[in-house]
DNA sequence: GTCTATACCTGGATAGAC
DNA sequence: GTCTATCCAGGTATAGAC
């Protein structure tokens, strides 16, 4: 019989993802890991020497978790696919979170070369991916646009995105709206 | 004979607007906005006591200047007036600024509770003056979609929001392709 | 209105004991 | 791997002179 020991690691990378998605990568400090996870400071910075390395760290399991899903994806419809595609953001709002371009992306310049590096390479496989997706499938006819695909996919990941962000200005479920007009139109 | 004589408040909020708008609220400092502008720390706290004082003036006076904009443009056509909005989009890309929802949305949380109002008062005034404008162009004939028009409004605005943040990371123009594409949409 | 000086706090980071 | 203790930098903000 196995059972699960999540280490303190993998707990501090947790809750550092739910505090950039949540407050920005500017507006959480150490304190914000240390204390609810009942250890010091010092404890933290044994983990990950520094705070940008931590923020790399964090943006880097999240691809790594994007690549490995659409793999997992590949054997799906091409509706399926781009129906967990959207999924994804139902969910980060129901958590209450925007996804990591919307949370690092206008702060882009003040963010440490590291992470700034590791965020342009995870939009471009998310960009990339469905662009492939949105490509294909309009060629077997399971989509219908007459944007470019690479277009089409900004328009699909900027609502999105977006939807998230103005959900948390306003109190209204927007994104769950654009979903549903995002169906309509592909 | 006038001269125009730019006073040191409307400096600040000039500066500050930038800085929110480049780099969001938590990563600039009065340092920023006193050196530049050749003046002391203790003298910008003479114009603004705190620094949510200073970011709430910046984004009323950005929303007094929507509401002054709109105001004028009512008696154009509502293409044109749709135009002239997404214009002020492309013209952020230029000057390499997000827009306020953009900067500030996610990170809302954590933003002093005067700042959150006028963001949300700020987010209203926009949302609903867009969806006025869909419907009666709407209604008019001169406008063509099946979404409705406050879920239209939230694709439009979401779309370009993202796009301007999108921009940043992958050092494309992002936002002009998407604006390109909004057109025919409508 | 702007200055100098300073108080106060928070945050990132490191050294060295356990 | 976590602790205590500490350092240092930077940021907001205020008092009081000019």
């Amino acid at each position: 019989m196995y059972i699960w020991v999540m280490d303190t690691r993998d707990k501090i990378l947790d809750l550092g993802e739910e505090l950039i998605r949540t407050r920005g990568y500017h507006a959480f400090s150490f304190k914000d890991i240390s204390v609810p996870l009942g250890m010091k400071n010092a404890a933290v910075h044994y983990h990950f020497p520094s705070k940008s390395n931590l923020g790399l760290a964090i943006i880097d399991r999240t691809n790594d978790r994007f690549l490995s899903e659409i793999h997992q994806w590949s054997s799906l419809s091409k509706e399926k696919q781009l129906a967990n595609f959207l999924k994804i953001y139902s969910r980060s709002y129901r958590q209450n979170k925007v996804c990591f371009m919307g949370a690092l992306g206008p702060a882009y310049d003040t963010l440490p070369a590291n992470m700034q590096e590791g965020l342009q390479k995870a939009s471009h496989e998310i960009r990339s991916w469905l662009t492939g997706l949105l490509k294909d499938g309009l060629s077997e006819g399971v989509f219908e646009f007459t944007e470019k695909p690479g277009e089409k996919a900004d328009l699909i990941i900027s609502a999105l995105l977006a939807g998230l962000i103005m959900g948390r200005v306003t109190g209204e479920p927007v994104v769950l709206s654009i979903i549903k007009n995002l169906k309509k139109q592909v």
